[in-house]
DNA sequence: TACACTATTTATAATAG
DNA sequence: TCTATTATAAATAGTGT
């Protein structure tokens, strides 16, 4: 992406991996604080590190996002989901996202 | 950000807010995907529309990732919980996020 | 070991379709 | 409602301290 565009796929060197990760994390939890102010959204980020320390982001609080999150989905039971696969990009794995239709 | 960088408070037009939600949308789902490749992370991201509509990505799968965070959050009421404030611009409103000490 | 720098890639606002 | 284009802002990989 800069300065020689890296491959996305899991960076092997611990050191780099760590430093890689305290940068776009940071990038992450900003991006997800301003669309959730842009637009009113509510957002819930959870991120566990590959040593399993968790990181959280949560525009109102994780608790009330994932309660919503599950009341949604028992709502969504007995109606059909769509599930669109698109490509991150040609190479790399597929990027799995459900919409729910209400 | 660009052609004229915008404030991050609320889009009160309604169209643009729909077309930056989209996009903002696909580019953090996008970054979350990276960030769990690279550094062998696993992710969640719940977002919901302000309309209601539901968006997710687990890099796993979400229900595993709601399951590791009560867990997470379980274990660790015994401990003190660090809680850090950073500001993501001097005009906005503050960001908190949470960290676990372990 | 965590910041600071900066060249470069990536994301995206405005716009049109 | 979503996609495409493009000029420009933001993010960040590699490096230095």
């Amino acid at each position: 992406m800069v300065k020689g565009k890296i491959a996305i796929r899991k960076i092997n060197c611990s050191k780099s991996r760590q430093v890689t990760f305290f940068k776009r994390r940071t990038g992450l939890m900003k991006k997800a604080k301003e669309l959730s102010i842009l637009c009113d959204a509510e957002i819930g980020v959870i991120i566990f590190s590959c040593t399993g320390k968790l990181y959280e982001y949560a525009s109102s609080s994780m608790s009330s996002v994932i309660e919503r999150y599950n009341k949604m989905k028992q709502d969504n039971q007995q109606q059909s989901i769509t599930t669109e696969e698109i490509q991150v990009n040609a190479k790399d794995q597929v990027k799995t996202r459900m919409y729910s239709l209400n």
